[in-house]
DNA sequence: ATGCCTTGTCGCACAAGA
């Protein structure tokens, strides 16, 4: 079972580019965000002729998060629970199932948060905080699930390429670290650090200052697993290729590999 | 110090991203 993240930067602009990546790397489930579009907007058709179901939670022209899964779906949550009058799109949880049992992908567009000192910094915080309460919840249910996105935060110094460029940042800020450390301690393996340790693992280079060429980087999308997945994990990797292709995303696909038998 | 690019928008500049 492989399941992978892509932050796919507008699917209108990048629609060719997302195709042949999921043709060529087959995930039996990807998690896409900032789709930037509305639901009707979504592209479902020339997904699901690659053989996907297709499950969308949309906004219009920023953020919005899809799945696009091999197996049916048996549910589909838009939204992150705790603060119904939130009406930005960045969540969306769905639960497959099929010879390998039931499974519970999230797919994850966590608040930037930038300026730090502005109400969008005090609504990552806050996001987050939710985030982990709901993760927490999950973890009651004792079955394979994965949270997997754009998380927006770099874990530590050495998921960036030069921290120091980073440290105003609220993608760096301390009280986002620890928001996303108590989430991974309240019981999720952060699957791309269990099995790479060492340095030059990004997942995002902006597009200016030619941060890609430079290998600027910094480790932002993340994929975590419940200790049901985690005991499952086979592989996990990064496919920087992408960045690298005409018109990118400033995000590349993350992936794990799962033996759910 | 700021913008550097890129996307989407009731475009002809701007917000938002990271």
């Amino acid at each position: 079972m492989k399941i992978a993240t892509w932050n796919i930067n507008g699917i209108k602009a990048r629609l060719e580019t997302a195709l042949t990546w999921t043709a060529d790397s087959q995930p039996d489930v990807l998690c896409l965000q900032e789709i930037k579009c509305v639901d009707d907007a979504f592209p479902a058709a020339a997904f699901e002729g690659l053989g996907y179901n297709v499950a969308v939670h949309g906004q219009k022209g920023f953020n919005g998060v899809a799945v696009l899964a091999k197996p049916r779906f048996d549910e589909v949550r838009p939204g992150l629970p705790g603060a119904p009058e939130d009406a930005q799109a960045r969540y969306l949880e769905v639960t497959v199932s099929g010879s390998f049992g039931a499974l519970t992908v999230a797919s994850i567009y966590l608040p930037n948060g930038n300026p730090v000192g502005t109400e969008k910094f005090d609504y990552k915080l806050a996001w987050m905080d939710r985030l982990s309460a709901h993760a927490r919840h999950l973890l009651g249910e004792e079955h394979p699930l994965v949270l997997a996105g754009d998380f927006n935060v770099i874990p530590e110094p050495l998921d960036a390429r030069n921290p120091d460029k980073w440290a105003a940042d609220a993608l760096f800020q301390p009280a986002s670290r620890a928001r996303y450390r108590a989430l991974v301690h309240g019981g999720y393996t952060d699957a791309i650090r269990a099995c790479h340790a060492g340095p030059d693992v990004f997942s995002f280079w902006d597009y200016q200052a030619g941060s890609w060429q430079k290998n600027d980087g910094i480790r932002i999308d993340h994929v975590l697993l419940s200790p049901q997945a985690a005991d499952r994990l086979a592989a996990a990797g990064i496919d920087r290729r992408t960045r690298g292709w005409e018109k990118p995303s400033d995000h590349v696909p993350v992936w794990v590999e799962l033996d759910l038998g």
